[in-house]
DNA sequence: ATCCCCTTACG
DNA sequence: GCGTAAGGGGATC
C-alpha cells in the first residue's frame, strides 16, 4: 500500500440495517428489554473496519429528513419502504453517543441522503490527495467510484471486497462507473423506488448498455428497437430521464471536508465502556479495547495434552495467527474472554481443539476407565436418522474439557453393538455422574431402545437456553455463533442437503465423524458454564431443576409408549367423508357454473367475487387476494347454498387430510402405536407443543370432527382410557393472582363462572341469567385472558362496539382488582422488560415501551397473557412429574399418554382404575397452591371420546 | 425441493 | 384479543 492518506466514509444506515437483519431471527434483546441488534452489529462492523483497515482519517455518515430534491422531483421517491424497525429507531441515538465516545466524526446534512454526503466528500478529499473508501454494501455508490475512490464492501459470510474501476467495470459490464447510473436509471431499484424503465431488468440494462452507451442515447433510438419493448420505452422516456435523475448521488452538499477534524485519535475509553455497560456488551468490550490497543495480538494456547499411542487422534492448531483470528480461550481456559468479531468467526479449522476417537478393545476399555472417574460428562449420541425410535447408534461423543473430547464408534452388527453399550452401562446408569447434553430427550429415547436407563443429574443446555431467553431458538448452531461466536460444521456439510442423495452418519468416514460429534459436545459443555451463570441471574434455576429437567424424562417416557390408534375405524370414517365430499364438489361445481379447485382460496375467490359477485365489496388479505375465511364466508352461507356447501367442503377435507388420512400414516410400524413428540422450548409462554402428529389439535368443537377422537383407544381389552382436565384453570388462575374475592368465592363456592359473572354483570339472579347473558359474560372472561378490546369483543358476540364497551366496563367495575392486575401487569412490564408466571417463568416483552401504538398493544396483551397461560403450563407440568413419579414408584401397570394443555390422558389397567382415579386427581388438584381451589373433571371410556 | 400464504384444528 | 402445528396451493429455484 501506498503512503497515501486513506480516508474512510461509513453509510451509517446501510450497516445499521445490515447488521439488524443479521440477527433477525435471533434479535439480541438486553436485560432491560432493548432490541441491540442493531447497535450491536454496526459496533461490530465499525470496530471491524477499524482493526482490519487501520485508517487515518474515518467519519461516519447518516440521512436527515430524507432528500428534499428527490422527493420534489418524484413523489413517490423511497415512499413505499417498510417503517423503519423500532430496533433501529432506538439504535440511532446509542450509535451517535457510542461514535462521540470514539471521537469518531457524525456527519449529517438536513434534506440530504447519506450518499449524497459520501459522494461529496469523497470528490473534496479526492482533490486534496487522498484515497477515499466509501463502507457500505449499496451497489448505487458505484457511480463515484474513480482512481482515489473505491466502494469497501462487507460480504455475505464474512470480510469485505473492494470495489475499483476494475470491479466496478466488470461488476455492470460498463466502460466508465458513471455509466452506473444509466444502469439503475434503466433496470431502476425498488428499495429506493427508482421506477425505471418499464420491462427493463438487470439483463436487458445491460444489453442497452453495451449498446447505446446511455439513457440519452437510448432514448434518442428507441426507433431501432421493436415490439412490446419499443411502445414501453418509447411511452416512458419521460420516467427514464426521472430515473436517472434519482439514481444520480449528489456531488454539491453544502458539507465540508476537514482533513483535521476527520484524522483518527484516541478515544474515551472509559465513556464507551459506560455505553457498553449499560447495553450490556460485554463481549464488545473486550474487542473494543484490543481494537484500540497496541497490543492487539493474543498468542494461541495450548490445550493440547498428553496422548496414548493406542488412539487415533486429530488434532487441529490455528492456521494462522493473523489479523483477525484469535485463540477460543485465554491462557487460564476462560471461555468469557472470548473475543468477537463478527466477520471473522471461530470454526474448528481456526481453532485449537484436541479430538480424538477410540478404537475397540483395550482403548475403549481405558478410555471408560478414565469416563468413571469423572464428575460430570457431555455427551452426544450419533445415530441413523432424526426419528429416536427408529435411529440406530452410530457412534457417542464424550467431553469434560473445553477443547477436548472423545468419539466412540458403535459397530453397525447389533449384537456388537448391545455389547458396547453394555461396557457403557455402568456410566449412564451412575447416579453420581452429572450428564450434560443438548436435548437430551432424544439422547434418553435412543438409548433407552437399548435398555439403558440415563441416570443422575442432568443439564440439559436447550432447556437452560430455553428458560434465559424463551423467546430466541435454541438449536446448538445459534447458541453456539450467540454465546462462544463459533461456527460449528454443519450436519448438511456432512451429509449433505436433505432429499434424494442425503447419507447415513454410518456413511461420513470416521474421522469426519469424530470431528463433527466431539465439536457437538465439546461447544454443548461450553455452553454448560454459560448458561449455569445465566440460569442463575433469571432466578430460574429451580425452574430449571424442579421443573423442565424432571418433565424431560416424563415427555421420553411418553413419547416412547405412544398411543393405540384403531385404524380400521379411521379407514371406514375416510370413505364415508370421501363420497360426502365428491357430493358436494358435483354441487358446488354447477352452482358456480365451472369446475374450479374449491381448496384453492385464489381461485375460488375470484369465482366467488369475480365471477358471480356475491358482495359488492369483497375483503382483501393483506397479500391483495379475496379472503375467504369461515368468518366471511358464514355471514354469507344463509343467502347462498354455494357458500354453504364450500363450507362443509373445507370442514370435511380438513377433517379428512389432516386427520382422517394423515393418522395411519403415522403408526410406528415397530410399535404398532402412534408416537408423537413433545417440544418442550418452542411456546414462549412455557406450554408444550406437539409434532408428528400434533395430537393437541384433535377436533372436538364439532360432532363431526370429534368423531376422529373415537380412533383413540386403550392398549387391549384389559385398559380403558382415562382422560382428567382441569376446569378454568386460566380462569382461577387470574381470579387468585388478581385477589379478586368475588370471583374467587364463586369458585370456592362451585359455581358455574360464566353465569355468575353475567348474573353479577347484568343484575340479574343467579338462576335468572339467561343463555345469551351466559354466552357473552363467557366471551368477556376469555377475553380478559387475551387481553380484550371492545373491538375485538364486538367482533366475537352479536354486541355493537358501543354495547361491548359499556359490557367491558361494567365487568371491571364489578372485578375491579382484576382491572388492576392488568394494569400491574404492564407495570411490571415497563419497569423490568419482562413479566413472569408463578414459578419465575420470564418472558421478555421488548415492544411494551414501542411508540408504535399497534406493537406496544400486542406486547401488552403478551404482559397479562403470558403469566396466565404460563401458570397454567407450570402448574399441569408439576402435575405430570409428581404423577409420574408415583406410577413409577407404586409399579403401576397404568400409563400417562398425552398433555393437551389442561388435559392428561391415561391409558388405565383396568384393576388400578380407582386408585389411578384418586391418585390422579389428587396430584392434579394439589399440583400448586393457590388462593383459588383446582378443580379437576375425570372421564372414563373405550376410546378418547367417550373418555370426555 | 423449499418457502410463504391462507386456512383451520386445538387449549 | 393469547399460544401452537399442519395441510394444500402457488411461486420460485
Amino acid at each position: 500500500m501506498s503512503d497515501q492518506k486513506r480516508l474512510f466514509l461509513v453509510d451509517a444506515y446501510a450497516l445499521i440495517f445490515r447488521g439488524y437483519y443479521a440477527f433477525i431471527k435471533n434479535p439480541r434483546i438486553n436485560s432491560k428489554g432493548i432490541d441491540t441488534s442493531a447497535i450491536l452489529g454496526f459496533t461490530n462492523s465499525l470496530l471491524d473496519v477499524i482493526k482490519r483497515e487501520r485508517p487515518d482519517h474515518l467519519a461516519v455518515c447518516f440521512d436527515k429528513g430524507g432528500s428534499a430534491d428527490r422527493v420534489e422531483m418524484f413523489e413517490a421517491y423511497k415512499a413505499n419502504r417498510d417503517a423503519t424497525p423500532e430496533a433501529i429507531k432506538v439504535a440511532v441515538p446509542y450509535i451517535e453517543q457510542i461514535l462521540r465516545a470514539m471521537h469518531i466524526p457524525i456527519m449529517v446534512k438536513e434534506g440530504f441522503e447519506a450518499d449524497d454526503v459520501i459522494g461529496t466528500l469523497s470528490k473534496q478529499a479526492e482533490k486534496e490527495g487522498y484515497k477515499t473508501f466509501m463502507v457500505t454494501p449499496d451497489k448505487d455508490f458505484a457511480q463515484l467510484v474513480s482512481e482515489n475512490i473505491f466502494m469497501y464492501r462487507p460480504v455475505f459470510g464474512g470480510g469485505y471486497e473492494t470495489w475499483g474501476i476494475e470491479e466496478v467495470k466488470a461488476k455492470f459490464e460498463v466502460d466508465d462507473p458513471l455509466q452506473v447510473i444509466d444502469f439503475l436509471g434503466m433496470m431502476g431499484d425498488s428499495s429506493d423506488n427508482i421506477p425505471g424503465l418499464p420491462g427493463v431488468g438487470e439483463k436487458t440494462a445491460k444489453k442497452f448498455l453495451a449498446q447505446y452507451g446511455s439513457m440519452e442515447n437510448l432514448l434518442a433510438n428507441t426507433h431501432e428497437l421493436k415490439g412490446k419493448m419499443k411502445e414501453n420505452i418509447e411511452a416512458n422516456k419521460e420516467l427514464g430521464i426521472l430515473s436517472k435523475k434519482l439514481a444520480t448521488i449528489m456531488l454539491d452538499v453544502p458539507v465540508e471536508f476537514d482533513a483535521k477534524d476527520f484524522e483518527m485519535s484516541e478515544p474515551d475509553i472509559e465513556g464507551v465502556k459506560n455505553i457498553f455497560q449499560e447495553l450490556e456488551f460485554r463481549r464488545l468490550t473486550d474487542n473494543f479495547l484490543k481494537t484500540f490497543s497496541a497490543e492487539e495480538q493474543s498468542s494461541p494456547s495450548e490445550n493440547t495434552s498428553a496422548v496414548s499411542s493406542s488412539v487415533q487422534q486429530t488434532v487441529k492448531k490455528p492456521t494462522s495467527a493473523g489479523a483477525g483470528q484469535f485463540s477460543l480461550f485465554d491462557a487460564q481456559g476462560n471461555s468469557d474472554a472470548i473475543i468477537t468479531n463478527q466477520d471473522a468467526r471461530i470454526t474448528a479449522a481456526t481453532n485449537s481443539h484436541f479430538y480424538q476417537s477410540i478404537a475397540s478393545g483395550m482403548a475403549t476399555k481405558l478410555f471408560i476407565q478414565n469416563l468413571m472417574k469423572q464428575t460430570s460428562v457431555c455427551f452426544d449420541t450419533e445415530t441413523t436418522g432424526i426419528d429416536p425410535i427408529t435411529a440406530e447408534l452410530v457412534g457417542i461423543a464424550f467431553s469434560w474439557e473445553a477443547g477436548k473430547g472423545f468419539y466412540l464408534p458403535f459397530p453397525e452388527n447389533k449384537d456388537e453393538a448391545q455389547e458396547l453399550i453394555e461396557q457403557l452401562r455402568p456410566f449412564f446408569e451412575s447416579e453420581t455422574i452429572q450428564k450434560i447434553g443438548q436435548n437430551l430427550k432424544y439422547d434418553i429415547k435412543v438409548l433407552r431402545k437399548y435398555n439403558v436407563k440415563v441416570k443422575g443429574k442432568l443439564f440439559d443446555t436447550m432447556l437452560a437456553h430455553y428458560l434465559i431467553n424463551p423467546d430466541m431458538r435454541h438449536n446448538m448452531d445459534v447458541l453456539a455463533e450467540t454465546y462462544l461466536n463459533y461456527t460449528p460444521i454443519s450436519i448438511e456439510e456432512l451429509i449433505g442437503k436433505k432429499g434424494k442423495n442425503q447419507l447415513s452418519m454410518r456413511d461420513v468416514p470416521l474421522d469426519k465423524q469424530t470431528e463433527y460429534a466431539v465439536e457437538d459436545a465439546d461447544i454443548t459443555l461450553q455452553l454448560k458454564e454459560h448458561f449455569e451463570k445465566e440460569l442463575g441471574d433469571a432466578n430460574t434455576q429451580k425452574l430449571f431443576d424442579d421443573i423442565e429437567i424432571p418433565l424431560l424424562r416424563v415427555l421420553a417416557d411418553m413419547e416412547l409408549e405412544g398411543i393405540n390408534l384403531d385404524e380400521s375405524f379411521l379407514n371406514s370414517f375416510s370413505e364415508e367423508l370421501d363420497s360426502e365430499i365428491k357430493t358436494l364438489e358435483a354441487n358446488i361445481y354447477k352452482e358456480a357454473g365451472e369446475e374450479f379447485n374449491i381448496a384453492s382460496p385464489k381461485q375460488l375467490g375470484d369465482i366467488l367475487f369475480d365471477k358471480l359477485k356475491l358482495v359488492d365489496k369483497p375483503k382483501k388479505t393483506k397479500t391483495g387476494q379475496y379472503a375467504t375465511s369461515e368468518d366471511i364466508l358464514s355471514y354469507l352461507a344463509k343467502d347462498h347454498d354455494i357458500i354453504q356447501h364450500i363450507l362443509e367442503f373445507r370442514g370435511l377435507s380438513k377433517l379428512k387430510s389432516t386427520y382422517v388420512d394423515a393418522l395411519p400414516n403415522q403408526v410406528e410400524p415397530t410399535t404398532g402405536r402412534v408416537h408423537t413428540d413433545y417440544m418442550q422450548t418452542v411456546a414462549a409462554t412455557g406450554r408444550l407443543a406437539s409434532n408428528n402428529p400434533n395430537l393437541q389439535n384433535i377436533p372436538i368443537r364439532t360432532e363431526r370432527g370429534r368423531q376422529v377422537r373415537k380412533a383413540f383407544i386403550p392398549r387391549d381389552e384389559n385398559y380403558t382410557l382415562l382422560a382428567a382436565d382441569y376446569s378454568q384453570i386460566e380462569l382461577r388462575i387470574i381470579a387468585a393472582l388478581s385477589e379478586e374475592e368475588t370471583m374467587i368465592n364463586a369458585f370456592k363456592n362451585g359455581e358455574d363462572i360464566h353465569a355468575s359473572t353475567a348474573s353479577k354483570v347484568f343484575n340479574v339472579p343467579l338462576n335468572a341469567v339467561t343463555r345469551e347473558q351466559r354466552s357473552n359474560a363467557k366471551t368477556v372472561n376469555f377475553g380478559i385472558i387475551y387481553g380484550v378490546s371492545a373491538f375485538g369483543l364486538s367482533n366475537q358476540t352479536d354486541l355493537s362496539r358501543s354495547e361491548a364497551k359499556e359490557l367491558i366496563d361494567t365487568y371491571y367495575a364489578t372485578y375491579p382488582k382484576l382491572r388492576n392486575f392488568i394494569s400491574e401487569q404492564v407495570d411490571f412490564a415497563r419497569d423490568n422488560g419482562y413479566v413472569q408466571t408463578v414459578l419465575g417463568r420470564r418472558r421478555y416483552l421488548k415492544d411494551i415501551n414501542s411508540r408504535n401504538a399497534v406493537v406496544r398493544g400486542a406486547a401488552e396483551r403478551n404482559a397479562v397473557n403470558a403469566p396466565i397461560q404460563g401458570s397454567a403450563a407450570d402448574i399441569i407440568k408439576i402435575a405430570m412429574i409428581n404423577i409420574h413419579k408415583k406410577l413409577e414408584e407404586g409399579n403401576y401397570k397404568t400409563k400417562m399418554l398425552l398433555q393437551v394443555h389442561d388435559e392428561l390422558v391415561f391409558d388405565v389397567y383396568k384393576p388400578e382404575l380407582e386408585s389411578i382415579k384418586t391418585l390422579v386427581k389428587t396430584e392434579m388438584e394439589n399440583a400448586y397452591k393457590l388462593k383459588v381451589p383446582l378443580d379437576v373433571d375425570l372421564d372414563i371410556g373405550d376410546n378418547w371420546l367417550e373418555a370426555h
